[in-house]
DNA sequence: ATTAGTGCAAATTGTTTGCAGTGCC
DNA sequence: GGCACTGCAAACAATTTGCACTAAT
């Protein structure tokens, strides 16, 4: 666990923004000016592995996330914004309601359609 | 409406295996040879504005699939098959759960696990 | 000393775009 | 003839990798 890889660890706990790779890095900079955007990559991947971060895969591209609890994202169509739902449904209905043979490791829930941010704009 | 157009909905509403944007072409070209890969992507493009195919993201890449009902998926993260699952749970208790000020377009559901294919394997 | 990790730059992959030519109304 | 659509190739963006160097045990 070296430095780079615990301020990126740190500047994911602390903020419910979702940033992607390159606004991590940005992040990052600010404490440890030289980091390169390869070790944010090669990090993301081992946190990510390491079950510490978890990886949201959007249409718009890759943001990450410190994991706390599994939740659902609101993903807005028009800001790109993802935002954290608190945890709305039945998981253990979902795992029962699935054919044989499947073995869940993660249910991913994300909602698309425009946030308060957007909602009022006209086009 | 072109020739091509019309091939890569039918390959996509003729299966079930939620084609990447490479094997669409592939079968394509069984029956249009000449079709390039800007071309099966241009459609995808304008086939998913109009509504008849929808895109899937996942982690391995982007699939796609010819729109029947929304449904939800389950991605294997061994062989990254795409399954479709009958439609599970309360659409509309989502719906209302969610915080004054979202409008919600599109509910994705994703689980991630092993898939009857991959979970007898053990490596 | 060894081993993992780094910065940098080049390589790779997936997707989009510009352009000149085609085919259909 | 005009306009949307094509194939091709070049452009692009995001992510990964190879390499020589550095830091920590």
């Amino acid at each position: 666990m070296t430095r780079q890889r615990q301020q990126i660890l740190a500047v994911l706990a602390a903020t419910r923004s979702h940033p992607s790779a390159e606004e991590v890095l940005a992040e990052v900079r600010r404490t440890l000016p030289g980091v390169s955007l390869g070790s944010i990559y090669r990090n993301l991947k081992r946190l990510r592995e390491a079950g510490l971060v978890r990886e949201i895969v959007t249409a718009e591209g890759r943001r990450y996330d410190a994991v706390t609890s599994p939740h659902p994202h609101f993903v807005c169509e028009r800001c790109s914004r993802v935002y954290d739902l608190p945890e709305p449904v039945a998981a253990e209905a979902l795992r029962r309601a699935l054919p044989e043979g499947f073995a869940v490791s993660q249910i991913h829930l994300e909602l698309k359609g425009t946030c308060p941010e957007c909602g009022s704009l006209t086009s």
